[in-house]
DNA sequence: CGCAGATTTGAATGCAATCAACACTGGTGG
DNA sequence: CCACCAGTGTTGATTGCATTCAAATCTGCG
């Protein structure tokens, strides 16, 4: 349990975090500095939670990189989202028991674990903390539709755009990114398996991508050249990210 | 408001819905019947909610056929889900508050409209059903990924095959399948725009399906031949819908 | 009956997968 | 320090699943 006064690092990237999607009241920031949290470190390409435990905490992601997976029947894998510091990518386990996928570090991560009865009790206590969590894991679904459909629909092209634009707009809603660029630490085959496409295809649009000036991407550090033409290009629109309008700017 | 004693119809197609996944005590179903419902009729192809609107109610179906969809651009849909009686398709819609896509039925439809202010109020009063319903979102949001990862990584055989089995074991949970058929009031060119297929490849991979001695399919009435094999052939398993175990088998 | 929507069939095309090498990179150990 | 190695990225050639285009049949219904 935190005693110091005022929030320590990890709190505060868990509440700016939220502050992106929803509106804090000093009470209701200060019982999240409560949350008790116990740390970890996670190395590159390890499970933090795997397909079919129960976990009895909830991992916030710390510093990092995180993403979420499945694999199905002969090894093919679906990565369904990544991310990034502040999340809680197994904020569901709160409700849902048993986890089935799996969610895995691809860069050196460092996570808190919080206690489910910690979590049940502040909700609990504080509705609107409640209705921030409960909305964080409907933005999770939210994306999860905007990649089914993108999967479903979009070309190889727009795909990979769309995702670059999700990324960057998250990370700049939480100031973890630069003017115009980011780390993205997956590698085109991961970048693949999350698209439905071969690491061969991605490799190709993405150079594309570059001939076509609208991002330079080498070894995970992604720089956007053209912001509009690249949205467009990605069918991007970033409303059903759900941010709070000054977090989309 | 309901004043009869008991439940009416209505109020128990949302309560045996919610007890396949999630269990209530007395106290919670008695204040789950007193939830006011206006109710509203839907023509087949009508939307019942759309994209951008910020609705002030939830729609719970009552009976009939729902789906939930995305339009590109370019006009190509992506439908996300299918819901059934007792679903509440919106339910996110209580904790955001923009609609990011449409929900429309597919079948005449009946459906409750449910005020979000009465809903808010009762998960408040009872953290159990408030427990229930956020389970319910989550779940849903597990459908989308589930089918992510079919969309993205298995065959359209493998896909038609698990769509089948889905609706088929939610169908059942609820008590709307017969032994071994249901009636699936979708097209082909719907079922299609599910799984990110062209409706042509849908017509032959059911045609393959039937040659197989998988399942009947004539006239959105499906007949089920060998439960097992189509398990099989669709890489299907349950487990992703959290249905209660005695609701399952 | 006639019509619109849905299903079915056939043929041609194309996007992306697969197979197979090869090049590059960073890290490790001899 | 350099050789080696595994993982990643890149390229080329081939294959194939699914799309697209087009037209024909079927179905239910006013």
């Amino acid at each position: 349990v935190n005693k110091s006064y005022g929030p320590t690092p990890e709190h505060s990237k868990l509440i700016r975090k939220l502050e992106t999607i929803a509106s804090l009241s000093e009470l209701e920031k200060e019982a999240l500095c409560k949350l008790p949290m116990r740390f970890r470190n996670v190395d590159e390409d390890t499970d933090i939670v795997r397909e079919g435990e129960t976990p009895s905490d909830c991992c916030m992601v710390v510093e990092g990189f995180v993403c979420r997976y499945k694999v199905l029947q002969k090894g093919q894998r679906q990565i369904m989202s990544f991310h990034i510091a502040g999340d809680i990518p197994d904020l569901q386990s709160l409700h849902l028991e048993v986890m089935d996928h799996s969610i895995g570090a691809k860069a050196p991560t460092r996570v808190a674990m919080i206690p489910h009865a910690a979590l049940n009790e502040l909700t609990l206590k504080f509705p609107g903390v409640m209705a921030a969590f409960w909305r964080d894991t409907l933005i999770d679904a939210a994306v999860f539709r905007e990649w089914l459909a993108g999967v479903g629909r979009r070309t190889a092209h727009q795909r990979i755009a769309h995702v670059i634009c999700e990324v960057f707009v998250r990370m700049r809603a939480v100031g973890l990114a630069k003017e115009d660029s980011f780390e993205l630490p997956v590698t085109q085959a991961e970048l693949g398996d999350s698209l439905g496409l071969s690491t061969v295809h991605v490799n190709r649009v993405l150079q594309d991508l570059r001939k076509d000036e609208l991002i330079t991407m080498r070894s995970k550090f992604v720089r956007i050249l053209d912001w509009d033409r690249l949205q467009i290009a990605g069918d991007f629109q970033p409303d059903y990210l759900h941010l709070r309008r000054d977090r989309v700017a």
